[in-house]
RNA sequence: GGCCCCGUCGUCUAGCGGUUAGGAUCCAUGGUUUUCAUCCAUGUCACAGGAGUUCAAUUCUCCUCGGGGUCACCA
């Protein structure tokens, strides 16, 4: 059984990044029965916050991704890590190390200056003599000095690294007994029972030193699945200065979850031509082994793209859901489905469709002009009046063809075309020359309405 | 700087030795629409560069260049 999990630090909202990384390893539990599990790295007290956390929840919610089982928080874990600190101390695999802080940057300033690498020397590997007064010591594991670390990457392929070139007898536990980054997360992914990693690619250079962990422990390795970076336009990593990056402000902005979560899944990754992806196609569809190794820019084309077609093809039930969110409460409109059917065409986001709703259903009480100036001509007044008559005459109207019937009688019995009646007819209810039909917005509003519109623009003596 | 990763239209990508290098988006043009949007059609646009290997390289190898990541008692 394939389980993932997604552990993000809460220092801040869920934003595109890491909801592609969590969005990937969801799937890939998913399509294989498997488990998703959510771990909260939350070891850096000074950083944290219960809110990040709770946003990043919010924000799973939102989009419909479901972690399994009980959360982790690594704040909560201390006597896991003591246990396993001690465990490696007691079997010789790890020891304490004296260096005061003050020696380390020495050490460190020398060897910059010596142009080579900074790396700990290794003076506390086989102390036995008497420790010096006053340090409170670092715990550091015995990492291999020689030899190949080969990351078998399921992204990347395999990737080596020389042990001379990257690695020391790195901390594994603080002068204060914290335990480190790179020690907690091979002992937490293990417990946890995960067996395969999917995580950005800039995790790629810790692999091996976390590998040391796994191998000192006895640990078998998962599968390592390192995936690419997503770039701002600039081509650096994405950050919180990339204008709205919190997942949530997406849903503020007025997309779906289904067109974000497709936006996404075809960022890095990719199935043949197919550009449109149901969850369910997603879930079945998706293998780590088709993500890309480059790493891709982040530009929104498509996403509006994706948006647009999303609300296009929703049904007028789930619309009105989703507008709620921007209160928007259509449950009791009798033409509700005119409404959507004829909006849901012009909309690339939710707050547009909701806005567009508005405006169709307000009474204008200003009009463009320019709007103006173009449909108001010689005899648009005379046009509006004979239509306003025709509709008040009139006793069934109900459906747009009721509308178009007596516009077309109208432009027969004036010998007219069809723009001469809907220019002036469009401003008068609309306000302006663009927008949607007027059959449409004339059944929507009804007769009363639109005879109250009329009405208006006669009256405002356009 | 060391180490590691990456390099096909502006962007997302297909391609896995032989293709007129395909799709999508964006942009432009035309059609549909009384308008706008949608929709449909058409068009512009790419293998970073150089050496090899090969009958044949976008595809394999190497080098150069370019971009990115990472080098903590942060995660």
């Amino acid at each position: 059984m394939v389980v993932t999990r997604f552990a993000p630090s809460p220092t801040g909202y869920l934003h595109i990044g890491g909801l592609r990384t969590a969005l990937f390893s969801y799937l890939w539990a998913k399509e294989n029965g498997g488990k998703f599990v959510l771990r909260i790295e939350d070891t850096d007290k000074a950083r944290n916050s219960e809110e990040a956390t709770e946003a990043i929840l919010k924000a799973f919610d939102w989009l419909g991704l479901e972690h399994d089982g009980e959360i982790t928080y690594q704040s909560q874990r201390d006597d896991i890590y003591a246990k396993y600190i001690k465990q490696l101390l007691d079997e010789g695999k790890a020891y304490k190390c004296y260096m005061s802080k003050e020696e380390l940057t020495e050490l460190r300033e020398t060897q910059m200056a010596n142009k080579e690498r900074t790396k700990y020397n290794g003076k506390y590997r086989d102390f036995d003599g008497t420790p010096p007064e006053g340090i409170q010591p670092v715990i550091r594991i015995k990492a291999p000095q020689t030899g190949e670390i080969i990351v078998k990457d399921g992204v990347k392929g395999d990737v080596v690294f020389q042990a001379e070139d990257i690695l020391d007898d790195f901390v594994i536990a603080r002068g204060d007994g914290a335990p480190t980054y790179n020690f907690v997360v091979a002992i937490d992914d293990h417990l946890m029972g995960i067996n395969q990693v999917i995580r950005g690619d800039d995790h790629l250079s810790n692999t091996p030193k976390q590998m040391v962990v796994y191998e000192a422990l006895g640990f078998p390795l998962p599968k390592f699945n390192h995936v690419p970076m997503i770039h701002n336009a600039a081509g650096k990593k994405l950050s919180k200065r990339d204008g709205a990056t919190d997942v949530m402000a997406y849903k503020e902005m007025g997309y779906t979850p289904a067109a974000l979560l497709n936006f996404l899944v075809r960022l890095g990754w990719s199935h043949g031509d197919q550009e449109i992806f149901s969850m369910d196609e997603m879930i079945h569809l998706f293998n780590p082994v088709d993500i890309n190794k480059s790493a891709s820019i982040y530009n929104t084309d498509k996403l509006d793209w994706l948006n647009a077609h999303y609300i296009k093809n929703s049904s007028n039930d789930e619309l009105a859901q989703l507008l709620t969110e921007y209160g928007l409460v259509l449950t009791s409109h009798d033409k509700r489905e005119i409404l959507l059917d004829t909006l849901k065409e012009r909309a690339k986001t939710l707050k547009e469709l909701a806005s567009l709703v508005n405006e169709v259903l307000s009474t204008p009480h200003e009009y463009d002009a320019k709007s103006v100036k173009k449909a108001f001509k010689d005899g648009a007044i005379e046009i509006l009046n004979n239509f306003g008559k025709k509709i008040d005459a009139c006793e069934e109207l109900h459906l747009p063809v009721d509308y178009h019937a007596v516009m077309e009688g109208l432009a027969t019995e004036m010998e007219i075309g069809f723009g001469k009646i809907g220019q002036p007819l469009r401003v008068a209810l609309l306000g302006k020359l663009s927008g949607p039909g007027l059959d449409e917005v004339m059944a929507i509003i009804g007769k009363e309405e639109t005879m109250l519109r009329i009405a208006n623009a006669i009256t405002a003596n356009l």
